[in-house]
DNA sequence: CCAGGCAACGTTATATCATTACATGGAGCG
DNA sequence: CGCTCCATGTAATGATATAACGTTGCCTGG
């Protein structure tokens, strides 16, 4: 399950074991995991939250890249092709996927609070999404899956 | 189901009764269903698909109303707010709801290639996503919930 | 009646998100 | 070398959405 995003926790692992998974990933598809690519995923490790396009080309610019939005629109094709990211449609953003390489149909839940991202999994042919399109013969090739709500630590702390 | 979205019919049925029954929510609710949110929705029940803001804003000056873009940002607003519409996220793009004044958790059927939307529905709380975010104490307030694909009819097209 | 509040609407400007188009440069290969 | 392919640099523009402020018309309490 995704409630990690939501908890305190040694962050640096979610970050290094994502890496040497996409690294190992390229290495095996003959990818090009180019220093720009990288430094995008870099910066959407920082937090499990959603970033904006602009906000990733802010920080790039920061660090001396030169950067215009097609850099980083470019660089998020290439991550969101090949599943290293995904798009957050409710939220016109993008979040660096928590484990990377094996394909698969996420769910995401948005707190509206702290705003990070949990991304949790369905199986997209089953559930009653499945089942009504199933029903009129629908052929489902991509699924957008996202709650918004609140975490259970902005809930507790809005309770009190 | 909402399968007829993707089938021939009789289109003056929809948007016949959803009118009135929107009218009588609004009616019901004292809601000001004016001359522009009527005008929106009226364009927006010509098809089962999604339209963009600025699709019917042209219509709107095409109609000799008078349009900026927050004619019908407000409209929409009104109209999403009250379920009479729901918005697409994947295509950033409005759509009729087709059973008005049902509080509901809609879910959207869309095919890539005639672009017609299906509404289905969903209980929130059961499935997957429910089963997930009660797992970690995600309290869900608002669910995306869209499929891209290809409906029968194109599916067979394709086929031949 | 009329003053005040309120909701809808008119209008300008601007913010935010995303793509097109074309030029440049480096790696691999015959 | 000359070619192709892919990634990148850059300018311009397109597409989506909101902020801000003024005006109008209606209702309501005094």
């Amino acid at each position: 399950m995704g409630s990690i995003s939501f908890e305190i926790h040694d962050h640096s692992v979610c970050t290094d074991k994502t890496m040497q998974e996409v690294d190992a990933y390229c290495e095996t598809h003959k990818l090009q995991f180019t220093p720009i690519r990288r430094k995008v995923l870099t910066i959407m490790l920082e937090e499990h939250r959603a970033w904006g396009a602009y906000e990733i080309l802010d920080r790039l610019r920061s660090e001396g890249q030169s950067a215009q939005p097609p850099v980083a629109y470019r660089a998020l094709e290439f991550l969101v092709k090949h599943r290293f990211a995904h798009k957050i449609e409710r939220l016109n953003a993008f979040i660096a996927c928590t484990h990377p390489g094996q394909h698969h149909a996420p769910a995401f839940l948005i707190c509206r609070s702290c705003e990070k991202v949990a991304e949790a999994h369905t199986e997209p042919s089953s559930g009653e999404l499945g089942a009504a399109a199933e029903a009129i013969g629908f052929h489902i090739e991509r699924t957008v899956i996202e709650a918004v709500g609140l975490c259970a630590t902005c809930r507790d702390a809005t309770t009190q």
